[in-house]
DNA sequence: TAAGTAATGCAACCAAATTGCAATAATTTT
DNA sequence: AAAATTATTGCAATTTGGTTGCATTACTTA
């Protein structure tokens, strides 16, 4: 699974990723490349991209499904595996910030994923 | 708003919430009580509740709406208010942990709203 | 117990996401 | 470089979680 070939809505979509690094929603992006690509098309490649290991995801506290490019500064070591993600209420961009979320060790629980989610304002919005 | 009267329907779902202290999802919910109300009566339900600050919500990893019962100890006070949220992978049972994750202070960003979502194994399905 | 109004059921609707399948376009093989 | 292989796409249809409008029902209170 996962070899992903080179196509032109490939390519589109990984020029986005690779232009800036903020957390896009699927949505975002269908209604970005509606003329050249069907909305299928945009989860087929974010579920193969992500397979890939090449973009994550996660669920926004609406329910959206949103893709960000993996930073192999954030995801090489298990210590700084557990990122946050910020979405500004305001502007509504998403990103993943550079930090470490320390997670406590809860007696006879076995944690295998973490997904911490912050809202409020970022810095270009105060 | 709010005023909750206390209709078979509202009584029914309390009782699920007084009975165990999961995170349940509203889908869960509907499941369960679709002899007793219909969906719609469900999800303004569980609407009323959290406004009432009965219940408190969150969306899991699967982009699912749950709802657990507000907890005076985890709710009261500032400090404890950013507590995780746990799912078993195994079980699929949800659930508040009593513990408080520190938010780091990340410069020029304001933090309104934290939601922390764990996934493993829990207690009682090693 | 009658009036006022919150709450319910039903049907229709909506948005995000998924699936089946035939057509198309990257690769690979020769 | 053409043929064969198979990943990928587009389209239409479907699924799922959730919402809305509205007439009817049933709490509450006076």
């Amino acid at each position: 699974m996962s070899i992903i070939r080179k196509t032109k809505p490939v390519q589109l979509i990984l020029k986005q990723f690779n232009n800036k690094g903020d957390a896009i929603s699927a949505i975002e992006l269908i209604e970005k490349f509606k003329k050249n690509m069907d909305k299928t098309t945009v989860y087929r490649i974010l579920d193969r991209l992500e397979d890939a290991e090449i973009i994550h995801s996660f669920i926004d506290q609406d329910g959206l499904k949103r893709y960000a490019k993996d930073n192999k500064k954030i995801h090489s070591n298990n210590d700084l595996k557990h990122h946050p993600h910020f979405l500004c209420e305001d502007c509504g961009i998403s990103s993943c910030l550079p930090v470490t979320i320390s997670i406590p060790s809860i007696p006879d629980y076995t944690i295998k994923r973490a997904e911490h989610l912050f809202t409020g304002i970022c810095k270009d919005c105060v």
